[in-house]
DNA sequence: CTTGGCACTCACCGCGGGCGAGTGCCAGCA
DNA sequence: TGCTGGCACTCGCCCGCGGTGAGTGCCAAG
């Protein structure tokens, strides 16, 4: 176990590390601090820190730098979110008032909280399986096509064409709409598939093949990733990351455009509380130098999607998780009030 | 008027300037082209076109490099569209085929060009105003308030919600979507405003409120900026950009970042054939140093919207356009097909 | 108008030395 | 036992140096 004063020096070494930019020597920290030792104790402290791997020194000769470990327990022990001031509070309320639907909704959001961290923003969509159904239609396009739209209480409206093999009669489908609804409205849509199970029961028999295909169609819109869908936002503030650009930034760019690797990346994290990966401990390989900060959130007390930051390792940690968590609360309000 | 080698000594230059990213002087030059004439004679060449403003060097004793206007001259004059080859033709085609939706179709162009070309591709929708009306739904929600869907032939589907101040009966909005559909239906969107312009007078004093609120939102739909939507991606092609980055990159994202700033962008373009903006051509101030290839895509003989590529200045323009030219075609097949 | 020759420019590279921040170690002290 | 000042050492960074070579402009001759 670490003593008081070596949390306090590993403390004292991101600080400055996030601020300058720069490995940060011992002397540079008493001056920055008040630690109330000498620079040689501090050498001592550094020395331990290092042994036991929290921090290193990119070249012999040359400050420490926090490593991905030491950031971790810099999270863990040593930083308090830092709670955002009552004009940002403000601020972001009147931001993500004006939005119209949840489109604009995650569009402002996105922002936001691209400009507040000065990170890379991902919004989440409010996911299909945790939400409730607010209304199935199904419009007759064709004879035997068929569009299926799902709205759910968050706002949130997916649709899809359907092809039948036969034509589906205007009163059938009018008869099947009737059914779903009375059926699946205002429940789960994770309940949907028990409830609709025997539904082409119902149905004459020349019909139940199209009754079994919109169904399905209607399953299938509630597989993972094929239900979720996320916007991001902000990746101009990757230019901020550091001077060795090319090679890091483009794995990162390149992580954050396949959908499926943002998607698991939040499915990682805790369904409540803020989650923080750091570095390594993000399985994809491109993201190894960016840590990761997301948070559920949700209408009410239940979490329906995540929202977070991607940045570099060398990040405000107690900053940025101020700002995540207090974007996550605003737009759980939002979403309840629509 | 220059002279026919002269012109000759600029395609050479493009050329390899393009390939190497190096300034290219005047015993390169006449070591990999067969100009069939000495250095000292290219020399004179490049000293006329750098007074006419064609080329420029970096720093004096350096090799030249194509100015914007040289660029300009190239595409007018010397450069042919490069063919897609056959087996790339096949490529094209598979991998837009599998597409389910129009998402899916978007978004496969977007992945695909940014492959073919290299560089950040950006996909318009369908333009609503330019599409045709397949169907016009109204979903009563709740008493007051109603979800207006829109689905054109192109595939594309839009929704709005709208709250009316008065409570909407479901005979009467029964009765809207019938009236409606039987005018608009299988009409272009541009003339639906007059289409529907005497439609409250057919309804009861007390509907007609709701009436008209349902229909300015249908009319909201398709004003500019808000019909108008865009995929982009490949970002992480920028990082072929150069060695000086952040710089350049940076207004580049920042700019992507804005669907306004896309959106006139391509708005600027030729609604017919192609066009290449170069470099300072481009009003936005961030995009000095990129070069835009778009072309207008649609399932007939009329564009809908439009796609094309970003990159550096310092692009394969015959190739990207034959790439961006090819694409377009296939789409607007596609597209003709669903 | 083209060409070979020639002097000149200047970015780039590798070298070497001085500087200084930072370190590890040690002996002394509370 | 733990903290401190002192000290020698390391090594990345900066800077100025000269050599190299690609590239240029100019000129006189073909």
């Amino acid at each position: 176990m670490l003593s008081e004063r070596r949390l306090e020096v590993l403390r004292a070494i991101v600080q400055d590390y996030v601020g300058t930019e720069e490995p940060v020597g011992s002397k540079a920290l008493t001056e920055r601090h008040r630690l109330g030792v000498s620079p040689a104790t501090v050498r001592n402290d550094m020395a331990a820190l290092e042994e036991e791997g929290y921090i290193a020194q990119p070249h012999t000769s040359a400050g420490r730098i926090p490593t991905d470990k030491g950031y971790r327990l810099f999270v863990d022990k040593l930083a308090a979110v830092k709670p955002m001031t009552p004009p940002e509070r403000r601020a972001i309320q009147n931001f993500l008032e004006g939005a119209v639907d949840l489109d604009d909704v995650v569009g402002r959001t996105v922002r936001l909280l691209a400009q507040l961290t000065r990170q890379v923003a991902v919004v989440q969509y409010p996911s299909l399986t945790r939400s409730t159904v607010r209304h199935v239609e199904l419009l007759s396009l064709a004879p035997a096509r068929v569009m299926l739209v799902l709205i759910t209480d968050t706002g949130r409206v997916e649709q899809r064409m359907i092809d039948c093999h036969a034509p589906f009669g205007e009163t059938s489908l009018a008869d099947l709409r009737a059914r779903l609804n009375s059926r699946v409205a205002g429940r789960r849509f994770a309940d949907v598939p028990q409830l609709v199970e025997d539904l082409p029961e119902a149905f004459d028999v020349e019909d139940r093949g199209s009754v079994t295909t919109v169904l399905s169609a209607l399953l299938e819109t509630l597989v993972e990733e094929r239900e979720e869908r996320l916007m991001i936002g902000g990746t101009a503030n990757l230019t901020r990351f550091g001077h060795d650009f090319p090679l890091v930034i483009r794995p990162v760019l390149e992580a954050l455009e396949e959908q499926v690797v943002l998607l698991k990346l939040l499915g990682e994290a805790k369904d409540s509380g803020m989650t923080v990966r750091i570095g390594h401990e993000n399985a994809h390989e491109g993201l190894s130098s960016t840590s990761v900060v997301s948070v559920g959130y949700g209408s009410g007390g239940e979490a329906v999607a995540k929202l977070g930051v991607v940045g570099p390792t060398r990040m405000d940690y107690p900053g940025t998780m101020g700002a995540v968590r207090a974007v996550a609360r605003y737009v759980g309000q939002i979403l309840a009030e629509s």
